[in-house]
DNA sequence: GAGTGTGAAGGCCTTCACAGCT
DNA sequence: AGCTGTGAAGGCCTTCACACTC
């Protein structure tokens, strides 16, 4: 088993699988750098560089065979067995993200649904089982589930993750515009709607001021 | 005006301000370098750090007055008149985005919303009108707006990106999970949900990993 | 010739550490 | 005493450059 020290480079294998993937599909074989740089908007240096910390090798002028890398990073990002998460909140945003998630990967995926909307206890969406909030912790200390996603309004952020920490999950995904508190251990993922937007919002107003980020390519 | 140059600095203005404004609804009126730091997982050095290209200063003992540093990123982050995005998708991440940045804040918002779906043509969702699809173009041109948001399918994000290039935005905010191309000068924030669900999985199964992010507090 | 593998260099960001102020 | 302001140091990440391989 390998360990990735690095959050940058995780992230980056996360795009080179899914571009990786695609290649798959289109029945290629192997893979150059710069393929792979382009859209993960990296140097072919980079890749290389990932590539040699997977433990990979390619073939000078051949490239790298698309099969082996693919295994390689699965072996880094998947669990050997299967990974599930909670989802909280089942709005619009939770909604989305179920149909995202649903059985698109067989070892990662949204095993159960809580909200606090009575109506929504014990329905199936997408495929996925809704379950009343007041079953929350006892439901994910049963399964030993090692993931919270929340989509719960802010004022409520802080409480739901205080509930599925004690529970036992050591991720969470935060969609909620508040940076929360967690015990040590538990790896906090914000995914920041507002500060996306603003930062979208300051780069349109001032095109010059990105020019270097562009001209990696 | 003021430039900022890195995008980092960007993010972190944004963090500040929502810890900044809940200080000042809550009647405070100066702030400490750590009251900040701790929110946004970094060191007070850091924040005194970024304060200093705001352009504010502070008081040994007493910090800094909120309503100062406020305007300060006011002046950074906020277009001086008001800044308009088009949405393209309206299915629920669509729509939870709607929600989300409905009237929050005046001087960035979304004026319009798109959808191929007829049925959801010339409606009002969220107080925000919606169009169909193939108007898309020409409003975005006639209404000069800066910022188009991504809430569409895969295989459709880059068509749609072409268009409201086309139609002359400077910015993109992309939430499918494709790393799109754009002509020079237009920004592209990828929101990139597989992403970041992988790289919390990857880490709930770690928790040794990223012992060091934790201790920045 | 064209792409990989990698030590060395470079750059950016963060943290340290301490002087200065109240 | 306690917090700000900031030069200097440190660390991480990225890029360069070139030997090496097919």
């Amino acid at each position: 088993m390998l360990y990735i020290s690095s959050e940058k480079i995780i992230e980056r294998l996360s795009l080179y699988r899914r571009v990786l993937s695609q290649l798959h599909d289109e029945s290629a074989t192997v893979v150059f750098s710069h393929q792979l740089a382009a859209p993960a908007d990296v140097t072919p240096a980079q890749v290389r560089r990932d590539i040699m910390q997977l433990g990979c090798s390619g073939i000078p002028h051949a490239g790298y065979k698309i099969a082996h890398l693919l295994t390689a990073i699965e072996d880094v990002l998947d669990a050997p067995e299967s990974q599930r998460a909670v989802l909280v909140g089942v709005g619009h945003l939770g909604l989305a993200l179920l149909n995202y998630f649903s059985e698109r990967w067989r070892k990662l995926r949204i095993h159960a649904a809580f909200d606090v909307d009575p109506s929504k206890g014990n329905t199936i969406i997408r495929g996925c089982p809704c379950y009343p909030f007041e079953e929350l912790y006892a439901r994910v200390r049963a399964w030993n589930i090692g993931i919270g996603i929340l989509t719960v309004p802010a004022d409520q952020a802080q409480a739901v993750a205080d509930i599925v920490c004690k529970a036992g999950v050591t991720g969470l995904l935060n969609f909620a515009p508040v940076r929360l508190t967690a015990p040590d251990g538990v790896y906090v993922e914000n995914v920041d709607l507002t500060t996306s937007f603003e930062k979208v919002a300051y780069y349109a107003r001032h095109p010059a001021e990105f020019k270097h980020i562009k001209e990696s390519q």
